[in-house]
DNA sequence: GCAGGCATTATTGTCAACATTATTGTATGC
DNA sequence: GCATACAATAATGTTGACAATAATGCCTGC
C-alpha cells in the first residue's frame, strides 16, 4: 500500500547508492557498457537525479564508470592493458605494504585480521557472493590501513575497486578470486614476523587472482554495440 | 555598465574554478583552515552554487580540502605525519618510475621533456610563481604520463596536489622547490640510459624539495583559531 | 552572576523545473 | 534511391528556490 509513495525511510545517501552500484558491477549484475541513465537510477532508488548525479561523479573518479559530457555514464569497460596496470600497482603496493607490517603489527590487529578472515569464511559457507566480494577486497585495505598512512589506504582503495571490476569483466571461472587460506596464510607469515615470507605469499596470491583472469585475446561479452563489432 | 549582470563569456567550468582554488592554495594566497563557503565562492567566479560543490568535491578528493557535512569546506591542514607520508610515497613512485623510464624514453620524449624544463625557465625569468607552481609539478607528472600507466599518473597527480598544499603550509624559505636545473640533470641521466643515476638525482631532488620544509616542531600559522591554540 | 534552554541566523543539502545538447526518425530535393 | 537537412525526442546540464542543519546570541530561571 505505502509503496507507492515516496519512502523518507528508505532515502539512501548518495554513497550508499554508488556502493549499492559498485556491488552489482563487481556482481556482474551490470555489465561493462552498460548505459547507467540518471533518471532511471533515481527511479530505482527514490532518490532526486542530484544524488545519483553525486554516486556517479564518485563512481567515475573511482574508475567504475565513464561520463563522457552531455554524454551520459556507463559501465567502464577496462582494456587488458588496464587489467595488468591493476595488478603490476598492486603488486607493488601491498608487497611494500606487508614487508612494513610485520614491524608495525600488535596482538591486537591480527586478531582484528582473524576476525575478518573469519566473516569472509561465513561469506564463504552462506554462499553471499555480495558479502565475500566486499569481504576480500576489506582484508587487503585492512592491511594498508594499519600502515596507518592515509592515501597508501586511498590508494589501495582504488585498486581493489578497480580490480573488482576487472574480476567481473575478466573472470572465467565460477570461483571465486580471494579465498580466505591465502589471506590466513599471509596473516600466519606476518604474526611470525616473517616480512620475506608474507610478501612472498602476497605475491603468490596476486598471481592466483590474476592467473584467474582470462587475459589474453577474448573478446569481452558486452551490452554495447561499440565492443561487440569492433 | 554590463559588469553587473553575470557575464555569459566568463563562465568557469568546475575543473577551472578547483584549479584556480589550488593554485590560490599552492600560492599561499590561501591558508589552511580558511573557510570556503559555498555562495562566497559562487559570486567571486559568478558561477552558480552547484558548480562551486562540483569543484570543492573534486579538490577534497585530492586532499586540498576538507568537507564536513552540514559544516562546509575548508582549506585543509595537513599534519607533519602527513607530509612526511606524501615524500614517502613520492619517493617510493618517482623512484619506481624514472627508473622504468630509461627502457621506454623515445627523443621526442626527451625533446618534449626539455621544451617544459625550457617553459620552467621562463617562468623563472617572468619571477611567475603560479606558472612555476604548476609546471614544476607538472614535469614529475610528465615523467610519469610516459609510462602509459593511467594511474600510475594519477596517483602522482594526486601526491603532487597534496605536495603544493604542503609546501605551502610548511615552506619557510622564499625560493621555489622544484628547481629546473636538477629537472635538466635528472633528463641527462635519462638521455644517457643511466637508469641508477637519474633514480639517484631523483632521490636527492625529493630530499631537497622536503628539506626545504619546516617538518620539525613549529607551529603553523593559520587563520583559524583552532591550530592557533592547541 | 551564571548555566541551560530557546530563538535567530547563516550555511549547507536537496529538489524539481527549465535550458541545452546529442541522437533518432522523417521528409525532401536531387 | 540516396544523401542531406530538418524536426522530434530523450537524455544530460544548469539554475534558483526551498528545507534541514549547525552555530550563535539572547533570555529566563535559579
Amino acid at each position: 500500500m505505502d509503496e507507492t509513495r515516496p519512502r523518507k525511510t528508505s532515502s539512501h545517501t548518495s554513497s550508499e547508492i554508488g556502493e549499492k552500484i559498485w556491488l552489482a558491477i563487481a556482481d556482474r549484475r551490470l555489465r561493462p557498457g552498460t548505459r547507467l541513465k540518471e533518471e532511471e537510477l533515481a527511479d530505482v532508488f527514490q532518490v532526486s537525479r542530484a544524488r545519483v548525479r553525486q554516486a556517479l561523479s564518485s563512481l567515475e573518479r573511482d574508475g567504475l564508470v565513464t561520463i563522457q559530457p552531455n554524454r551520459g555514464a556507463c559501465v567502464s569497460e577496462p582494456t587488458v592493458d588496464d587489467a595488468r596496470d591493476v595488478f603490476h600497482a598492486r603488486r607493488a603496493i601491498e608487497l611494500r605494504v606487508v614487508a612494513r607490517l610485520v614491524k608495525v603489527l600488535r596482538h591486537e590487529d591480527i586478531a582484528s585480521l582473524r576476525a575478518h578472515i573469519a566473516r569472509e569464511r561465513d561469506a564463504v559457507a552462506a554462499n553471499s557472493a555480495v558479502d565475500l566480494i566486499r569481504l576480500s577486497g576489506g582484508f587487503h585495505l585492512a592491511l594498508a590501513d594499519l600502515l596507518g598512512s592515509d592515501f597508501l589506504s586511498g590508494i589501495l582503495r582504488d585498486l581493489i575497486a578497480r580490480t573488482s571490476l576487472i574480476t567481473a569483466v575478466y573472470r572465467d571461472t565460477a570461483r571465486f578470486d580471494c579465498g580466505p587460506q591465502e589471506h590466513d596464510a599471509i596473516v600466519d607469515s606476518l604474526e611470525a614476523g616473517d616480512a620475506e615470507g608474507a610478501a612472498a605469499i602476497m605475491a603468490e596470491h596476486l598471481t592466483h587472482i590474476e592467473r584467474d583472469l582470462n587475459l589474453d585475446d577474448r573478446v569481452v561479452a558486452s551490452t554495447d554495440l561499440r565492443s561487440a563489432l569492433t
